[in-house]
RNA sequence: CGCAGGGUAGAGCAGCCCGGUAGCUCGUCAGGCUCAUAACCUGAAGGUCGUUGGUUCAAAUCCUUCCCCUGCAACCA
């Protein structure tokens, strides 16, 4: 039994998470968390909302709200829709728990000692109606090149050139408007990463032949560009106070203590039940765990430079991650998803238009993986009325009605096998060890690929062993057939648990069953689980597994989400 | 010359690292079946593998030119 531990992304606490969101980190993370429960390892899999930052800060404010409150509120939003697409986390935490502040401080004062912090000056833009240093973002003004006037302050968005706040004609502080800046300096702590380099550089080495292109090749890129040294504190309120003499009134800026945040949520986790859990059990290099990040490619360096360098600064032994899984992005109908604009389909409405279920077999099978791909709902409804009703829910139909109206509510027995179920049994395996070593290997798209033909399977034994023929002359035969078919409703449903839990478990029940989400596909056989639902169990038809959409539901829901460009 | 990823049948993708009959899903067309959700099964048509030049007996695959899309460019996360 393996130890597995696997992180997603950290959602940022301000976000309204849409599905690119959703296929980007969170949903992938849950279906290899799911997936390697059901082989029998011991998965701990930890995600939690990412909270510090001028975004919550200028967000409370906006709503008029003090930031922890803000911050509470929207945790439980996120909390919630995530469970709503049936994530089944061990633990969904904060960055700006306790926990997290303990170990952040652990962390830094290791860095520290080791002298991996140092101390430098920096100039900066202060709003003075404003008290506060703004973020090169939150000033706007005129582009000094193209003379676009909402220019931003690290970067035109008309002419795309990068520019500094004092290269702005006219800035303003884009929270209150106002033009009464000026620019002050001040003290600022800097990890030192040309001094971790070195470190760095071989421990990132160790993981070329391993680690997915899109993952390693921007780690690399970083490296090649020649590291320097990183700000980590900020002159903001809302954060982890800098526990160092002369920065009291400073925080750590969030992305020094966001990725500690797995660290420090874990604890969050053992801290419920302290004589059960260990967080230390899973994050140190001799604990002998296997840890799976997920993420989208925006946020690749952090977890492949910044993170795993100050874990390596500390000279703990801390545990690094072991299998970077970068995503790359998904388009909505051939643009960007936009929330203000109200393009795009978020998380929340999604699930009040279908089940999570079409969702997430919808997103795994099309999976940014390689390169950005685009949502669309013609693509959409193409694989539900295709996949999911065609070819999954279509056999257990078929199946389940034939069995009732010709011979009953109770599984018909079992018979010696021809050789048309031992070349099912055959093909069924094939297909099977391939979802098997994809989904370990977290090729999403072709374990995909297997589960949707380990489906079709079924349809095809059916039609060539044809029972509603066979009944006429020999009922005996056709009632082992349909034997074999109620088996594979049970197979297709512990294969697909991983991606669609709720209907897997909508199957099992069918056939009065349960599924074992701890080790139900360890040492998979199909010979024998061809066997194991026996003769004159009860079994119940149900409703179609899903529903189809037709072409004007595709349209309406077209124009519902602003597909129109 | 900023960097990275991508450009393969009408659509979406695999193959590229380790050159050697271009594969999969949807869509289209034809056939089969009638248990089932206008579904299911089988077969066919459809591609000068973005572009230029090169290496090689042989290039989607290796090197080179240019073009297009996406993302990043370190104080937004």
């Amino acid at each position: 039994m393996k130890k597995i531990l696997v992180t997603s992304a950290l959602p940022y606490i301000n976000g309204v998470p849409h599905l690119g969101h959703m296929v980007g980190c969170l949903l992938p993370s849950d279906v290899y968390a799911r997936f390697e429960r059901m082989m029998g390892n011991n998965v701990l899999y930890i995600v939690g909302t990412d909270e510090h930052g001028t975004t919550s800060e200028v967000g409370a404010l906006k709503a008029g709200m003090d930031v922890q409150s803000y911050c509470d509120m929207n945790h439980e939003r996120h909390y919630k829709t995530y469970k709503d697409f049936n994530l089944s986390f061990d633990y969904f935490g904060r960055t700006s728990s306790e926990q997290n502040k303990e170990i952040t401080y652990q962390i830094f004062e290791a860095l520290d000692k080791n002298g991996f912090i140092e101390e430098r000056e920096v100039k900066q833009v202060y709003s003075i109606d404003d008290k506060m240093f703004l973020a090169d973002r939150y000033i706007t003004g005129t582009c000094p090149y193209c003379g676009y006037d909402k220019a931003r302050g690290d970067q035109c968005e008309n002419c795309t050139k990068v520019l500094e706040p004092t290269d702005l004609i006219n800035p303003k502080s884009t929270i209150s408007g106002s033009s009464n800046l000026e620019v002050r300096t001040s003290k600022h702590l800097f990890l030192n990463l040309p001094k971790i380099e070195p470190q760095l550089r071989e421990w990132l080495k160790s993981k070329e032949a391993f680690w997915p292109d899109v993952a390693y090749s921007i780690a690399l890129k970083w490296l090649k560009e020649g590291l320097e040294p990183r700000c980590i504190t900020r002159d903001l309120k809302w954060g982890f106070p800098v526990p160092k003499k002369g920065y009291e009134d400073k925080v750590f800026y969030v992305w020094f203590d966001a990725p500690i945040g797995y660290i420090g949520i874990t604890k969050q986790w053992s801290d419920e039940k302290p004589t059960q859990r260990d967080w230390k059990d899973w994050w140190f290099e001799d604990k002998d765990v296997y840890y799976v990040e997920f993420m989208g490619k925006d946020n690749v360096p952090y977890h492949s430079i910044t993170f795993p360098a100050t874990l390596l600064g500390t000279n703990q032994n801390y545990k690094k991650v072991d299998y970077l899984k970068g995503f790359s992005y998904l388009t909505y109908e051939g643009g960007k998803f936009s929330k203000s604009e109200n393009r795009g389909v978020f998380a929340g409405d999604a699930v009040t238009e279908f089940k999570a279920d079409y969702w997430r077999y919808f997103l795994m099978s099309n999976i940014p993986e390689s390169s950005d791909s685009s949502f669309t709902f013609d693509l959409f409804s193409s694989v539900v009325n295709k996949d999911l009703n065609g070819v999954l829910g279509n056999f257990v139909s078929r199946v389940l009605k034939m069995t009732s109206s010709k011979i009953g509510n109770t599984v018909p027995p079992a018979d010696t096998w021809t050789a048309l179920e031992n070349e099912l049994a055959a093909n069924l395996q094939t297909h099977i060890d391939l979802y098997f070593k994809y989904m370990s290997e977290l090729e999403f798209r072709k374990a995909l690929g297997e589960l949707r033909a380990v489906w079709v399977e079924g349809n095809n034994y059916i039609t060539l062993a044809e029972p509603w023929t066979v009944i006429k002359e020999d009922p005996k035969r056709a009632g082992a057939i349909l034997n074999i078919c109620i088996n594979l409703i049970r197979i297709f449903a512990l294969l697909s648990y991983p991606v669609m839990p709720e209907t897997s478990e909508n199957m099992m029940a069918r056939l009065d069953l349960k599924i074992d989400e701890h080790a139900g596909l360890k040492d998979f056989n199909v010979q024998k689980e061809l066997l194991a639902v026996k003769e004159g169990m009860p079994f119940e038809v149900g409703e179609p597994l899903f529903e189809r959409i037709t072409p004007e539901r595709t349209e309406e829901l077209k124009a519902k989400y602003g597909s129109a460009k």
